[in-house]
DNA sequence: CTGAAAGCGCTTACAG
DNA sequence: CTGAAAGCGCTTACAG
């Protein structure tokens, strides 16, 4: 059994309120005497004495923890952010409760709803898609709420977003300067705001660059599937168009799947192809170092997710409301990619 | 505000026990009048009750929460382990905290006890090293706790652990059978007792093909600055030994090191070399398909980490204890790397 | 200078 | 069939 303030406090024949103003270190403005506050800390360390934060938080109302939500730990890029945001609430004396909705829409909403009832103070959430119940709700509750990586163009929420248009855009334009002429794309989820703007981007920079959009050039596979049709699409674009010159890569997972293809067919992609892809993972550096990278913003996000729920949160207190914020952010492009 | 039992007691004009009954699904047990109990469930939903479970835990002193102190969340190994852990608690009815140590000893105190005043019912814990303070206190208070990865030969606490010897010593044999002769290790933190095994078990396996055990071979980096040193060491192995022919690398991290370094001499390590790692990532299967690779048991782990600590909380409220355990898993030797 | 008391939101033995 | 009351471990306005 744990040592109480009570247990203290019959230990010493005082009262639990004084045991409590000491502890707190309100000792002295409460007027208590020294010698007493002495053989209080003293007991305490002795009695190897830890509040029971349950009971003080019941009482104050706020847990001080946030809550963060992405779609899967194991994708490094959540996991960076997941780090950061760590580290960023721990700065503001928040500590964190990280849970995976794995991308499935019932396993999002029943954290959110375990994450209310364990009353955290706030939550950043990477949605997987709209989850009407449980966010609109909160929404609506002006609970401290920031979504990250993606966002609802109908709801009232803050928002951290990446450029991706620009970045894919960007990418594609390096590839282009270099000396690509026919650039493939290879996507995935085109359903995803994400990641049609990757696309979109990629097709500015195309045509930014004289060059032709093609649907021979386009390369789509199934999230679920990808390994699989991976090898198909790939060939069918080899077969389309012999000349094929670079390959843009929308997210680092199917980079990967690529270059598995690339081995087996005996490709040296490192040799008459230009790469790029949006986010980079550090085999990069390893499987294609000349490969043109749009590195996500993670700090940043990290860092203004737990900035603007705190920010809510402070507010909530003072019982203002918060405007709110949406916030897009800008990808870095490092030229040498030991960097990432 | 939040609605609570108090405000459904007060709207219906009945005591906040008959809410409480009937919303905990003891109403019939209770003899609580089916037409009460309707006009109760009615109202909770209509309100949108959440029940705070702050106020549950103090009550009940469990909050079916486990905590888990992981060194390095963006580790694939780890977040791995997290993700099934995650999966394992929420089969059981517990959720999760998860936090980094950052392998950071005062870190990792900080984080025991913080768990411990948030009253999680059990903590599982990848340690960073023999955290004297906290861990030992724990112990001895027959706190539900279990270590992964890692233990302790002086802590009577439970443990999973990977048999890193035989993972090594059969990865080595793999290459010893299929031609190499002049095997070279690459690794880091010897000082840590699993880095220790897996030298071990490649040098077992060398004096079992008959090979020689040389310091020339023997390529050792710093953690905090592997990238650096990776060149050096790498060519000293080449200086010294011309021939050599096969590289085991005890991580995954060393391994895309190395990897730039071939890509950078421009060696085609895919031919004429045999190749070992303990723990694959997904970039293996681009980077190198024929490398052997000793698959970490990452689901028996999560698995079996949380069945032991709740076996341990299950034992702890019957007033039983749990006799200790110590827990050896072996690796499996996928033959492609796609399965990883 | 110090303490008795109420309250945070729940659960549950006890009483009617 | 239903409710008043105590208690989980804290904090804090109020009273002396």
């Amino acid at each position: 059994m744990a040592t109480s303030l009570k247990d203290i406090a019959e230990k010493l024949n005082v009262s639990k309120t004084t045991v409590s103003w000491t502890l707190s270190g309100q000792g002295d403005k409460k007027h208590i005497g020294r010698e007493t506050q002495e053989r209080v800390l003293q007991c305490a360390r002795e009695m190897n004495y830890q509040p029971n934060l349950l009971a003080r938080s019941l009482n104050s109302g706020q847990t001080n923890t946030l809550g963060l939500i992405i779609p899967d730990i194991t994708d490094s890029f959540y996991s960076t952010i997941a780090r950061q945001v760590e580290m960023e609430a721990e700065k503001r004396g928040y500590s964190l409760m990280i849970a995976s909705s794995e991308s499935d829409q019932e396993r999002e909403d029943r954290i959110l709803s375990l994450f209310c009832a364990k009353q955290v103070d706030g939550i950043i959430i990477a949605p997987t898609r709209r989850s009407k119940v449980m966010l609109s709700n909160l929404v609506k509750r002006h609970f401290p709420l920031v979504s990250i990586d993606r966002f609802f163009t109908d709801l009232t929420m803050n928002s951290i977003t990446v450029n991706n248009h620009d970045a894919s855009r960007n990418v594609v334009r390096g590839m282009i300067k270099r000396g690509a002429r026919h650039i493939a794309i290879l996507t995935t989820n085109p359903h995803l705001f994400t990641m049609n703007e990757r696309r979109r981007g990629y097709e500015d920079a195309l045509r930014e660059g004289g060059l032709e959009v093609t649907e021979t050039l386009y390369g789509e596979v199934s999230f679920d599937n990808y390994e699989e049709e991976i090898f198909d699409v790939m060939d069918r674009i080899y077969h389309q168009n012999p000349r094929v010159d670079g390959f843009f890569f929308t997210t680092h997972i199917l980079a990967i799947e690529v270059f598995r293809y690339f081995f087996e067919r005996g490709i040296n992609v490192n040799e008459g192809y230009q790469l790029g892809c949006i986010h980079g993972i550090s085999a990069f550096k390893a499987l294609a170092p000349g490969m043109r990278v749009a590195r996500m913003p993670v700090e940043e996000i990290g860092a203004n997710a737990v900035r603007i729920v705190t920010e809510c949160i402070d507010c909530g207190r003072r019982k203002e409301r918060r405007p709110f914020e949406r916030m897009v952010l800008e990808c870095t492009y490092p030229t040498d990619l030991s960097e990432m």
